[in-house]
DNA sequence: ATGAAAGCGCTAACAT
DNA sequence: ATGTTAGCGCTTTCAT
């Protein structure tokens, strides 16, 4: 043991930094954690050893004894027995996440929370919830839009901190955050009827999804007050490809529609697209109204005028509460509802 | 210390399972390890009292004397001064990104490493590197494809275990996988010309991508054996819009291009959307050639002919040399390059 | 304000 | 084949 200097290979630890600057692991770590009750020349020192050794605090030791990892996850699932196109391809096609991810770190980044996306696959499930078990993150984001996605429930039996992205399926204990969806149909509707519309239609979302489901009812409510009690309804899959098809279908059975809701816009793009190339001008023949206000609505031709939900604040207010809970586990959960705004652009 | 037993709010260790099991913490630890040489009839019991005591390894714990994680990070960067669209919703608008994460997947899962995504915002580039350098994860699959991100060369600093998604612009220690860009440039010109098109033009991608330079390169090397040496060439970002504007700017000046190569799906398909509306018929006035093959090609209209890349067979190969990285740190890094195919659909 | 010492839960020699 | 023991690198009382 002729001396215990020199790079072994591994990283430095704090007690190299200590012996570097002449003091004790403990005033190291306090320097670390930014402890107040240190002398300002001792810091400075101990600042010059870090630097001088390239110190950097090992994770597992820290979290070994402090129970905590500083990050969370935000977890994209999606049940089984879904369309198509596969679902990471999907997941990361769909301009939603995107903009759920930027929300959350506006208020994670300024606390140094890191943020991890971990997309679930369903027949990986299992590993995912392994990864969260073990400790990896204190607490999760998820993003969860089908009423039979068994992850809420599985993720509650966790005893995980825990928020959702939108009203689970079955409840759960976890607190979760959504837009007002049926409010969002009417503005839509309203919309469409002060246009002048009379013969309205929608092409909705899936039924098993908790937004298609009540985006339609908020639909078919609103237009309960026009004296349109049973409009033609065509479901398809929130895709653009399903949009088209769902135009087609819908035009087959009820060419003298002027105004039609559509569930989000992607789908209505395929739809304008069918509309257009079916011969009618919007919006002067048929006036469209989307949902989402996603990048894809600004960009369409002709631009949609859509229903703005604000992600980003959504998302943002979701980790606020995440962070709630993290910090103490006997917080009551809660549900927060947003409202939805009418987006007016070209295609109305 | 009248018991040890009873739930004590915190979760069961180790320690705990072995007494209830009534052996030693090494022989827990072996079960759950997989270690051979353990007796079934003990191995049963154990098992039992981990299911009865619901007994999940602590990762920090753990983690600490292996120095492992089973993770690792596929870190998806952009340098600081790209184009309008804020970074998170391009990076999950992008396909590709999906893709990535696929093929990643197919060789991850089944060795049960964990994959976690994580989006470096500018802003946000030090607390990535801090997550990373902390041993968050074991490695790293770095998507990086414009010449001046620094995130290769900071990485390769951090001396963690990485593998790179394309050829960086300065060179680095770790290895990359990339598609041979310049082949795929000439399979797109012979195409054109195999078709009959004799005045060929490009909308190349932006030119501080290596993406965006070799596919030019490219496809001037392979026209100057057709005898046209200094071809229409307009430059864009990738985007849909910019797919617009390019074919605007270059009809203006070159009215009578019959055969064009875009460099990326996205911007194919504005392209051709310009160029109905400008009057041109495709493929028949002129024929386009997009590249990716990503999901975007195939839903066009005209479903789009284009260079296929194979991005998850590369994907997986990323996956695969980081482990053999991770297994043995002294393993020589390398370059592979995949041979791109044309895919040949209705805009030709 | 600083140091000493205990211990977080686990794996990996080593001993038996 | 199983048990004993010594750390892994850090935070956190508790003394001083």
């Amino acid at each position: 043991m002729s001396t215990v200097s020199a790079d072994g290979g591994r990283p430095p630890t704090l007690e190299q930094v200590a012996r570097y600057a002449g003091v004790s692991r403990s005033t190291v770590s306090r320097v670390i954690n930014a402890v107040p009750t240190v002398a300002p020349e001792i810091r400075e020192t101990v600042e010059r050893a870090i630097a001088a050794t390239g110190y950097v605090p090992n994770l597992a030791a820290r979290s070994l004894v402090t129970r905590r990892t500083d990050s969370v996850a935000i977890v994209i699932s999606e049940p089984d027995r879904t369309s198509g196109t596969p679902f990471l391809n999907r997941m990361f096609t769909d301009p939603y996440v995107g903009r759920v991810t930027a929300g959350a770190q506006e208020v994670l980044l300024p606390q140094n929370i890191h943020l991890v996306v971990i997309p679930v696959d369903p027949p990986a499930r299992h590993l995912v919830l392994r990864y969260l078990r073990q400790g990896h993150v204190d607490g999760v984001l998820l993003v969860s839009s089908h009423i039979d996605d068994p992850m809420p429930g599985l993720l509650d039996d966790l005893d995980i901190p825990t928020v959702l992205s939108a009203r689970p399926g079955p409840p759960v204990r976890a607190s979760y955050v959504d837009v007002d969806q049926r409010a969002g149909a009417h503005l839509a509707v309203e919309h469409l009827v002060g246009r002048g519309r009379r013969r309205l239609a929608t092409i909705c979302g899936p039924l098993d999804m908790t937004a298609g489901q009540e985006r339609l009812a908020g639909f078919r409510a609103a237009l309960l007050g026009y004296g349109q009690p049973d409009p033609p309804v065509v479901e398809a899959d929130f895709t653009r490809a399903g949009g088209e098809a769902a135009a087609r279908r819908l035009l087959a059975t009820h060419a003298d529609v002027d105004g039609l809701f559509v569930a989000n816009d992607l789908m209505a793009e395929g739809a304008v697209r069918v509309l257009r190339e079916l011969g009618r001008r919007v919006p002067d023949d048929v006036a469209v109204v989307g949902f989402d206000d996603s990048s894809a609505a600004a960009e369409a031709h002709p631009a949609l005028t859509t229903i703005r939900q604000p992600v980003e604040e959504m998302a943002a207010e979701m980790a606020r509460l995440l962070l709630a809970r993290i910090r103490d586990p006997r917080r009551l959960s809660r549900a927060i509802l947003f409202h939805p705004t009418l987006v007016i652009r070209a295609s109305t």
